[in-house]
DNA sequence: CGAGCGCTTGATTGAGTTCAAAAATCGTGG
DNA sequence: CCACGATTTTTGAACTCAATCAAGCGCTCG
């Protein structure tokens, strides 16, 4: 629970007898490559702070295919914060790309903590309008900008997923197929364009 | 003032007397059609709680196009909550698509108001949830869906919006062209397709 | 070592855009 | 209340970006 504990002591503003006192909410959880830690049809009771690894949210529609919603690297939190929140069957799955290491979380961690600690109550509600924003900014880039946009972007919001999620999911990610995604990046190294990384 | 007596009392469920107390933290305002309530590169300052009448968010962007981002009827509330939460310049435009009357909310009128009344925190709580769930909804609908499942879901969410807002808004708001969304209509008629009022 | 998966490449198709112009509707002043 | 100009909607034709379908290559892991 090293990273766990970092994350909620200097990012959240935990003490450390706060965080003794909240450690036992969470339950550690490995989990392997592929397996699955939410499905449709279940209500998401467990938000997952990822140790190590990577986890993904995604839906797969009628027509079959996948879409992904959210990667979670190291350190960030997933869930289906609707379905938790209003206590609905989700539509996500939620499964792990890595083998990994995460801390589940229940329903009523959140309410518990904030309790505890204004200052969390107060990264929560921080935490909830990022989300918001980030969900903003998808939306703008899903209607206006065309597919190398999109990917231009994403590689500038997470260069750390780059070289670790499959180029396909990428794809889905940015709702675009694999074969566009090799066709835009074939036309950018046409253009020498290289990530820079820092 | 009187819907947004009632919004605060029916649905965020205040008390006659809190009312009174946080009554005079919002101004009442009236705009008229085509006037603005925020534009890019101000902090948003303001929440817009919509007594009377239609506004609506957009952005412009590089290339000049329009993309709706909300519209808001009677009894919503509009701002750009980023920009307002994080002190960060807005990107957006907020305007009156019909003349309208609206109460004006400074920024700190969810925390004094939430600091008066619990239902009113959880009630705000659940705002912030529903829009990050249909934020959400959005992005399914703009990555899996084509136009005319994009407008058919429009017309099911906000049929009181169908008849009041121009077309060439709507479109905006689905991420296709005016043109594109007058075929599919024409191509929904001639498969008969009426939306329902009941 | 071979089967399967991920990535690439090519050819074709198709949904939606663009550009242009006509038709319908709206609104405002005389 | 009508008329005229402006705005919105419709229609048509050409075009474009990305999807689809199909095939081949390279890697890995079982």
């Amino acid at each position: 629970m090293n990273n766990f504990k970092r994350y909620l002591i200097d990012k959240a503003g935990l003490s450390e007898s706060e965080f003794e006192q909240i450690k036992n909410f969470g339950t550690s959880k490995k989990v392997e490559k592929g397996s699955f830690l939410l499905q449709p049809s279940e209500v998401c009771n467990h938000s997952f702070f990822v140790e190590s690894g990577l986890l993904r949210s995604y839906t797969i529609d009628e027509t079959g295919k996948e879409h992904i919603i959210q990667f979670a690297p190291e350190n960030w939190i997933i869930s289906d914060r609707s379905s938790t929140y209003f206590n609905e069957p989700s539509t996500f799955y939620i499964d792990a790309i890595e083998d990994s290491e995460c801390i589940l979380l229940d329903a009523n961690f959140t309410n518990r903590v904030c309790a505890l600690s204004v200052s969390y109550a107060i990264y929560n509600e921080k935490s909830l309008h990022k989300h918001i924003r980030s969900l903003q900014n998808r939306i703008n880039l899903l209607i206006g900008a065309n597919a190398e946009t999109r990917y231009l972007d994403f590689i500038k919001q997470y260069p750390e997923l780059l070289l670790r999620v499959p180029q396909w999911m990428i794809a889905s990610y940015l709702g675009i197929t694999p074969e566009s995604l090799s066709r835009v990046r074939k036309e950018l190294a046409k253009r020498n364009f290289k990530p820079k990384f820092d």
